[in-house]
DNA sequence: TCCATTTGGTTGCAAAATGAAACCTTATGT
DNA sequence: ACATAAGGTTTCATTTTGCAACCAAATGGA
């Protein structure tokens, strides 16, 4: 994938990182509790070189740590950082739509509850300030301060091509 | 990717069909309004081949439909289908992280606005039905109705070999 | 403190996926 | 009716993946 494109979309930018089949089931193990090298190949099903490539540009990035915690010599555990645990609302959001989606409602493969007081998981919801849902309709886009040139000339040249569907 | 692991855990059948560099950029840019094949082509930067492949397969998962809007013959549009449109909490999970992470608050790329009172959107927020946020630290994971026999054998052993910090 | 076993990888190679360009047919605007 | 654009498909070189073999270092147990 080419690197022009991450410069001006969070999604890509994410997804530079993140967009493929291991990198997010690597950050879901660690949410279900493993740490060690073994056990995220082993629940995963991912081959070594893969797992290894994988935790190495997971470590770059700043969303595991890489921690020493060996006995008699070097053994490592993967830890998640702070920038990692907050990929919990991204996974969450992709085991929704799955429990939905490919499992359907009464089927879900897996649940979360709430540790302290066993209450369930809300949904997740998309909402506007207002407490409105955000829908495709009701959403416009705009460029934002970050916006590039590349980005702003994209928007300037919205709604005129494309003929919305509602 | 082997399919045996996507059985039994949503985020890996999410992650089946959507995870790879390109597929849900063309899910975001149907949600940025363009509809035909040499707009998802021109806005993503994504080689043609690899467009036709991945609009086939997003069609064959429901995500997406085919219309056909020719004048004078045939010629197609893609529009998202509720399943692809419910794909908006993912998307913006990801956004969000993005401009987060990525781009940092004040930064955004891209913003998304309120089409019909300019209200801004809200942070994605996992929650508990009480009300409290989901953390790494009071989520316990247990097997759902969905379960498989494998799903059961993995949460009855863990606990035991990883040593979770908090 | 040995020793057998497990952990945590790396290397090599075959197979599959990707990316760029060329090519082609059909539709569209004028 | 004709020039151009849309919407792909095909081909081929390059990159990435997946599997198996291999190996050094760390660990658990006697």
């Amino acid at each position: 994938m080419t690197k022009a494109h991450t410069l001006s979309c969070s999604v890509a930018a994410t997804l530079n990182i993140l967009g493929d089949a291991w990198t997010l089931l690597v950050v879901r193990e660690a949410f279900y509790g493993s740490s060690r090298f073994s056990d995220f190949q082993r629940h995963i099903g991912i081959a070594k070189n893969i797992l290894s490539d994988r935790l190495s540009l997971l470590i770059d990035e700043g969303i595991f740590e890489k921690v020493d915690s060996g006995v008699r010599g070097q053994r490592y555990e993967y830890f998640l950082t702070a920038k990692g645990k907050s990929l919990n609302v991204v996974l969450l959001a992709m085991m929704q739509w799955g429990d939905r989606w490919a499992f359907g409602a009464g089927n879900e493969p897996v649940l979360f509850e709430n540790a302290l007081d066993q209450s369930e998981l809300s949904p997740l919801r998309a909402t506007w300030k207002t407490g409105a849902n955000l829908t495709v309709e009701n959403t416009a886009i705009r460029p934002g301060p970050g916006a590039d040139a590349a980005t702003l000339d994209r928007f300037a040249s919205l709604g005129i091509t494309s003929q919305r569907e509602s």
